[in-house]
DNA sequence: GTCTATAACGAGATAGAC
DNA sequence: GTCTATCTCGTTATAGAC
């Protein structure tokens, strides 16, 4: 009895897997506007009637390759947090900022299909349900945790912070980092801002006949990015 | 006879105008994935051949609704550029760097599915021919415009180079800004991405449920954006 | 010469009857 | 689940109006 239980919900993974697997190549091939549930049937050899039984909708399809993807460059920033320094020199804030800025870009640069559903242009007619945020804040949950480390254990300098940007840091500290320093909190989502503006550019072609040097260009605009959180010394 | 001629571009322009027309209004309802030759030609009440005596291609049409959008962007630009110091206090670098950036931003703001177009997800199956590379680099210039007048008026110190990005900094200079010392360049190229970061993340919804008064902090992260390219002193 | 309309192709999506 | 009739699409060939 539980084994068929057992044996039925294996099925049912691992059905669901070859679903998900296959809208993502439809999803490189076409686009997230084009996802269609009959071809992902098609291609699986079913019926489009039965893809309803694992996935009610269109867009609930969608919403489970946006989770997927959320989840995994989310989880590549966290495996390199907790890398960064377990072999070599001691880590640093600034190592640590600079590793998972390297580790997000080779993830985009290994999937830019799933990056672009994320990071790219909001798919027509599509709304992002709420269980969409929790893991679309995995990464920058890991910069903030690693500004909270190094202010912790570096001791450094709190940045200025303008009198007409008070209230909404106030606001953004207490809202998305309990604990961190308004004044730090700012430039700190600006930074995740402009982090992913680096990776879309290069991922989206914008750095085409531009940039050629790429990997040692992302690597110097991220560590100057971490100045602006207060993780490199700021030059005089 | 040169009147006829006349009056045949005359509406040889207002024909290729409405076909645009139409077109970006499918871009905002549809997406440019599934931008369709025949949907146009029906709202125009013409039929779908006829619009190949004005764009050879469904892909033409699009490269031309790509250009006319990277132009407008860059003109955006362009006039904030002028208009800085217009009236009031004397444009320094930085007042014309944060003008441009407001700029841009503002006119990313009023035409999201324009943004989209050229600065989201590339549109699957789609190539952009060399046509687009000079109106892509509009916005770019008068960036490097900017950079290269304050480093000429107000005498700015130059950032290190470090060793690592010397070959690709000295490239840069010479491919996209000849006179542009490359220790500028580099950070430069990088900021012009960053910028855009800001830009996509509040165009494409990544900042609902965290970033709320998004004027005053767009400023202000574009304020230290500045920095990295030298327009701004550096705090000690 | 310049344009529009008709018709058609092959490919694919879609809706509904069975 | 299957099959079919009916849509859509980009694109071309052709014929005729101005």
């Amino acid at each position: 009895m539980s084994a068929i239980r057992g044996a039925r919900e294996r099925a049912r993974i691992e059905v669901t897997a070859a679903i998900k697997d296959e809208a993502r190549k439809q999803l490189a091939a076409e686009g997230a506007a084009k996802l269609s549930l009959r071809a992902v049937a098609r291609e699986l050899g079913m019926v489009s009637s039965a893809l309803y039984r694992y996935f009610p909708s269109r867009d609930d399809l969608l919403t489970a390759l946006i989770v997927d993807a959320y989840d995994a460059v989310g989880e590549a920033a966290e495996r390199a947090h907790r890398a960064a320094g377990e072999s070599g020199a001691p880590a640093t804030g600034l190592t640590r900022w600079v590793a998972v800025g390297c580790a997000v870009r080779a993830w985009a640069l290994a999937h830019p299909h799933e990056y672009a559903l994320i990071y790219g242009s909001p798919v027509p007619g599509y709304s992002a349900p709420q269980d969409t945020v929790g893991p679309a804040a995995r990464v920058g949950m890991v910069l903030i945790a690693i500004v909270e480390e190094a202010r912790r254990d570096e001791g450094l300098a709190l940045p200025p912070l303008p009198d007409e940007l008070r209230p909404e840091a106030e606001r953004l500290a207490a809202d998305v980092a309990p604990g961190l320093a308004p004044a730090v909190a700012a430039p700190l989502v600006a930074a995740w801002a402009q982090l992913f503006g680096l990776i879309s550019f290069e991922v989206f072609g914008q750095f085409n006949q531009v940039v050629e040097a790429r990997e040692v260009f992302f690597r110097q605009a991220v560590t100057e990015l971490a100045r602006t959180v207060g993780l490199l010394g700021r030059r005089g």
